[in-house]
Formats: structure tokens, sequence, C-alpha cells
DNA sequence: GTAGCTGCAAACTCTTTGCAACTCT
DNA sequence: AGAGTTGCAAAGAGTTTGCAGCTAC
């Protein structure tokens, strides 16, 4: 049992057929995806799947802290499976989403909240760029 | 004339009644508001304007860079007028929003992004917090 | 058996747009 | 005069929800 559905179980949740399914998708995303992707991929699996169960069974991984929702600018929303924190940085050209730690970067939010009077609760970072094409840089 | 007016007519915008009106809000706008907000507060100069004006507007001065556009992980979008440089912090108890910038902060997300081959084109640093209360903190 | 879950379709929220009338320049 | 702008209402995108039937426990 993938340690998504192990967590579900433990929150009360019932181990239904599309939740199987969708839970299956999200642990083997490596990517960002918005919920059309996991929808995709879900009727993929499982033709008979709604939006509907995909937007809700989102919306409780989201509140069980199982996953993540980002908001990049972009007219929709998208998930990812929580991992460790990190932070992202998108490709402009290809939309691409990559993720990155920086221990400097860690401390310097905290120190900045403090200066300010305040208790870190969360932050998120995101950097957005062109890739470097010139193999030849001097 | 304010600004925000005088670079509208210098990027070859009419300068109507309802927009002036708008740009009169923004331009006394301490704050982030929405487009509500600020449909709200023209409304309350002019009646007359109309939502779908404010959408038109903001969407031009997104685009001539003078306004921008902020998703605070919420199911809207917020404008504030430009200014320079800077970051959010925002109160997690009162949803205030307070700006704030920090040299070293910049210089480390440009090596950040060097780093891994991309040129950095945007980026936004957002702190979630609560005020530390305690006055005889240790 | 029953509380919880599902698909469907309708509803909702936020935003954009077609259009005819109007208004700056 | 004419291009740009407006308000209105309708349409669009993304998301949520009421409901009757279904399913895991």
């Amino acid at each position: 049992m993938s340690d998504l559905e192990q967590r579900c179980i433990e929150a009360g949740l019932k181990m239904t057929g599309p939740r199987k399914t969708i839970l299956k998708v999200l642990g083997e995303a490596g990517d960002h995806p918005s919920v059309e992707a996991v929808y995709e991929r879900a009727k993929a699996l499982d033709s008979s799947i709604s939006i509907a169960t995909v937007y809700r069974t989102l919306n409780m991984l989201d509140e069980l802290d199982l996953v993540t929702r980002h908001e990049f600018n972009e007219s929709f929303s998208r998930y990812e499976t929580n991992m460790e924190h990190h932070h992202h940085l998108i490709d402009l050209e290809t939309g691409q989403v990559i993720e990155f730690q920086n221990k400097e970067l860690e401390l310097l939010k905290e120190k900045i909240a403090r200066e300010m009077g305040f208790e870190l609760v969360d932050h998120r970072l995101e950097l957005y760029g062109r890739k470097i094409k010139n193999k030849a840089s001097k």
C-alpha cells in the first residue's frame, strides 16, 4: 500500500476505487499537475472517474496536508504531493517547474521575519527565469 | 496630474472619466486591493462605473507595468501600484500585507538562478506569519 | 445497515468579451 | 470624424455543490 493511501486511511477516509486511482496518479506524478492533468491521468486508468471527484479529493488531501496547492500566477491551481520543503524555479519558456532547496535562504527568511516582529508560519519563493543558452559563455 | 495619469497618457491612453477615477483610487490605495475593492472605491466616486471597466483598466495597467497583479493563494487577484521592488509579509491573523526589501535576498536569488543555469526574469517571495506578542521576551 | 463517497448536472465565482452607444482628442 | 472607451449582459474558465444512487466498512 502506498504511503498516501496509508495516510488517508489513518485520517479515516474510505479507500474507494476512484480515490485509489487518484492517489496512484499523485504518487507517481513527478511534476506539479493541474486538476485537469490529474483528471486526464486518472481517466486513463479508470474512464468512469469524474472531475468533481478529483476536485473533492484534492481539496481533502490539501486539508490533510498530504498535497500542496500552488497558484503559480496562472488562472488555475496546481498540486504536488508533499515532500520535504523546497522552492520552485519556473522556466518561462517551457512552463517546467524545477524544485530546489537552499539553506542560506531558509536562514535569511527566518531572520527577516524575526526582525519584523513576526513568527514565520509559512513562506513561498518562486523564481521565474529563462534558460541560459550560450554554450560558449565567457 | 498624478504620476499614473501621466504615464497612461504617455502610453497613448485616452484619459476618460472612469479611467481617471480608477487611477485616483489606485494612486491613493495604500494597500493591495482586489478588483472588487477597487470597484467599490471607484463606485463611491462615480456610481456609474462598471466592473468590466475596472477589469479592463487593471489589465491594461498590468501590461504597461504600472501595477502588479498578485495571487496571494486566494481565489482572486489583488493589485498594487508599482513602486520599487519589494516583497510581502502577510499577517495570517489580520490579512494585512506588509512590504519589505532585503538586499541580501536579492543577491542570493540571482546567485541561485545563475547556479541553476537560468537568467532570472522575475521572482516572488511571500512570508506568512504571526505577530510575536510577548512584550517581555527573554 | 449506514455513513461516506460518487457521477452528473446545475450553480457559483471570478474574469473576459461582443456590441451598440458614447467620448476624448 | 474616428479610434478608443464604456456599460451591459452574455459567455468563459475554473471550481463547488445538491442530490439520488452506490460502496466500503
